[in-house]
RNA sequence: GCGCCUGUAGUGAAAUGGAUAUCACGACUGACUUCGGAUCAGUUAUUCCAGGUUCGAGUCCUGGCAGGCGCACCA
């Protein structure tokens, strides 16, 4: 129970009984006491001014008086302005402590069918993994535990992007220039191996429209159809009239997408397109190849950051029932046919646009799929509570549309659907661009901060003893550890910056400094014998009163993370617990003490603190050692 | 142009409408050489600007300013 609702029902008595009037909860506003004033929890008095008709200051201390009588475990109580501080007394703080050591946790509100599918990384299967799907991953997979630990099912899952032109673009690419390369053949990981000839592609198309722009400038149009032409040569003259700079580039940008589309290689990747959405035997069994060298890559990446997928959705599968559902939308007009064929949704009464579901070659676009993947999954899993979709904030307004589209359709889940939206993660050489090559690799990324690991570790580390392959779990233990918890400990929707070199950093605000402390408690425990229950009658030192309050606050905590889907949050939680146990434990000695029952309370504080880090850090899908 | 998001120390982050805005990194000053020093304490701000609502605004409303993103027969 904690001290809230303890305290709660008793104010409202005291104001009923006091100024004849009942307060509701709302209006009862209890709050941590600022640890400038004396006190534990505060209670605003400014609300009930009117009915007491005195200054907050006497309001206060009316009050105060009366809840020193009626409630025990209030001990004091001081008046600041409006704020009347109450103290509790120590014996109700060792009680809390004791009822944490005798396993108290809040109840699950949810009964365990209630099932929840959390989407993340979804990954395009032509490019490597990146920090920016790192930020996407971790927070997926964070959200995941924390739904978990609330008491709902939850299925993992993502939505592989393995069709459309990007794919065939690298498909083309290793035709032309791979030499029959494969992954044991060159040994590359095979998401790298397929990321290469993405660029090799990226190259040739590059060389192919600079040469060709050469042409066209010259009046050499070759067989090229009239209509484009007319088009190249409008923009020709409108990118000639532009003074602006800016303005002449942009026209300048679409001129080369036009010529870009008229190159020989893609012209031969759009018939490859064509050819796989008529599934050719051969371009199938090429796509089918290479998609698996792929997911063979993907996996040991995940594998690396332990994390675990429980179904996958394929757009290659989905983009057909995303189509039949645009068909039958057509008939009851939720959509409609524009004269080119294309089919749209008029969004406009929504405030929002127009917009395409469908080209008007009858092909799918990504919106078309989504819609799919949607009702595919709660065809799959009929008592799907919700779905959150962990995506990046710049497609903010495609799921808004989504969702939107989904209720005009009729389905009534699409109210639980969530966009758990991200900022970019920016590099201090500003934005990772993979033309620039400043992309930042995951596989490497995560090598390099476990290398970091290994370094700090045995330099300072207490690690004597340990087999070879217990070190090397240690060292992934805290580089990954350190790498996950800083890209969570920041807010999801805010834009954050990577520093590589504060995210190997073991100092501070990070989750080595966190696992430090949890190994700490570990071997105090270790020399300790067993802990009896706690004696109620000791005197709490300051930082003991603290942690206790602390401590009590987790279940709160896990409850504000899983409402606004925030692992941050827990992060934040922790980092202060942890500062609170390091500032104790610099305070007070532990085994020098002479009370066997101070001793062995601050054994059993101490252990509650492990518990609860091991736990919150374990939400954040980072594991705590109990040495390094 | 329209829409969405974000503006808090040099930098990166916190703060259900509550008090004197909380941390870390860097910098500077100091403690202790202990039960694990990967420790602890101290110094470091017109919360972008202007109005408004409120007993009370970093937080809510209106209007600006700055940055990012989106408004594709791309995904």
């Amino acid at each position: 129970m904690n001290l809230e609702t303890l305290l709660l029902p008793a104010i409202q008595d005291i104001l009923k009984e006091q100024y004849g009037q009942s307060f509701s909860e709302e209006d009862i506003q209890l709050q941590k006491t600022r640890k400038e004033f004396k006190g534990d929890i505060t209670l605003v008095v400014f609300p009930f001014l009117k009915v007491s008709r005195k200054n907050p200051e006497q309001t206060g201390e009316e009050i105060g008086k009366k809840l020193l009588e009626a409630i025990d475990i209030i001990k004091g109580y001081n008046t600041v302005k409006g704020f009347l501080n109450l103290e509790v007394s120590d014996a109700y703080l060792l009680g809390a402590l004791q009822a944490l050591a005798n396993g108290a946790k809040a109840e699950k509100e949810t009964s365990p069918t209630d099932l929840f599918m959390v989407e993340f990384s979804s990954p395009n299967t032509n490019k490597p993994l990146h920090l920016g799907h790192l930020r996407n991953i971790f927070l997926g997979d964070s959200v995941s535990h924390i739904l978990e630990e609330k008491g709902h099912k939850v299925v993992r899952t993502q939505i592989v992007n393995d069709r459309g032109i990007h794919i065939c673009k690298s498909m083309l690419a290793w035709q032309r220039f791979g030499d029959e390369e494969t992954p044991e053949s060159s040994g590359l990981k095979g998401d790298k191996l397929v990321g290469k000839y993405y660029v090799k592609f990226d190259k040739a198309l590059r060389s192919e429209t600079d040469a060709l722009l050469k042409k066209w400038e010259a009046d050499d149009f070759g067989e090229l159809n009239h209509k484009v032409i007319l088009e190249y040569q409008k923009l020709k003259d409108v990118a000639a009239e532009k003074e602006d700079e800016k303005a002449k580039k942009a026209i300048e940008g679409k001129i080369r997408e036009l010529v870009n589309n008229h190159t020989q290689i893609m012209t031969e990747v759009k018939d490859m397109l064509k050819k796989w959405e008529e599934k050719d035997p051969q371009i199938y069994q090429l796509w089918k190849k290479m998609n698996a060298w792929v997911y063979q890559g993907f996996d040991e990446t995940y594998q690396a950051m332990q994390v675990k997928f429980d179904k996958l959705y394929f757009e290659s599968d989905t983009y057909i029932t995303g189509k039949e559902l645009v068909e039958k939308g057509l008939e009851t007009s939720i959509f409609f046919k524009k004269d080119d064929g294309s089919v749209w949704i008029d969004l406009t009464p929504e405030g929002l646009d127009e917009k395409l579901v469908l080209r008007g070659d009858g092909t799918a676009v990504y919106m078309t799929q989504d819609i799919g993947t949607a009702y595919q999954r709660f065809m799959d899993y009929p008592e799907l509570n919700g779905v959150v979709y962990t995506v990046g904030n710049e497609q903010d307004y495609h799921f808004k549309v989504l969702f939107l589209i989904l209720q005009k359709l009729g389905f009534n889940w699409a109210r639980n659907c969530f966009h758990l939206s991200y900022g970019m993660v920016d590099l201090p050489s500003g934005k990772m661009k993979s033309r620039e090559g400043t992309v930042v690799d995951a596989d490497d990324l995560i090598a390099e901060v476990v290398a970091k690991a290994k370094e700090m570790t045995q330099e300072r580390g207490h690690i004597e003893g340990m087999s070879e392959a217990e070190k090397n779990r240690l060292y992934q233990m805290i580089g990954l550890g350190g790498l996950k918890y800083y890209l969570l400990k920041v807010d999801p929707k805010k834009r954050m910056l990577f520093d590589p070199q504060e995210s190997v950093d073991l100092n501070g605000n990070t989750g080595p400094f966190i696992q430090y402390t949890h190994a700490r408690i570990s071997s105090l425990l270790a020399k300790a014998d067993e802990l009896k229950p706690v004696d109620l009658q000791v005197d709490l030192h300051e930082t003991e009163r603290e942690l206790i309050k602390l401590l009590t606050e987790y279940p709160e905590t896990i409850n504000l993370a899983a409402e606004q889907y925030s692992p941050a949050l827990l992060a934040n939680y922790t980092y202060d617990l942890v500062k609170m146990y390091n500032s104790f434990y610099q305070s007070v000695s532990i085994f020098k003490e002479d009370n066997p029952a101070k001793v062995n309370m601050r054994l059993l504080l101490s252990r509650e603190v492990g518990k609860v880090i091991k736990s919150s850090m374990g939400l954040m899908g980072i594991e705590v050692p109990d040495r390094m």
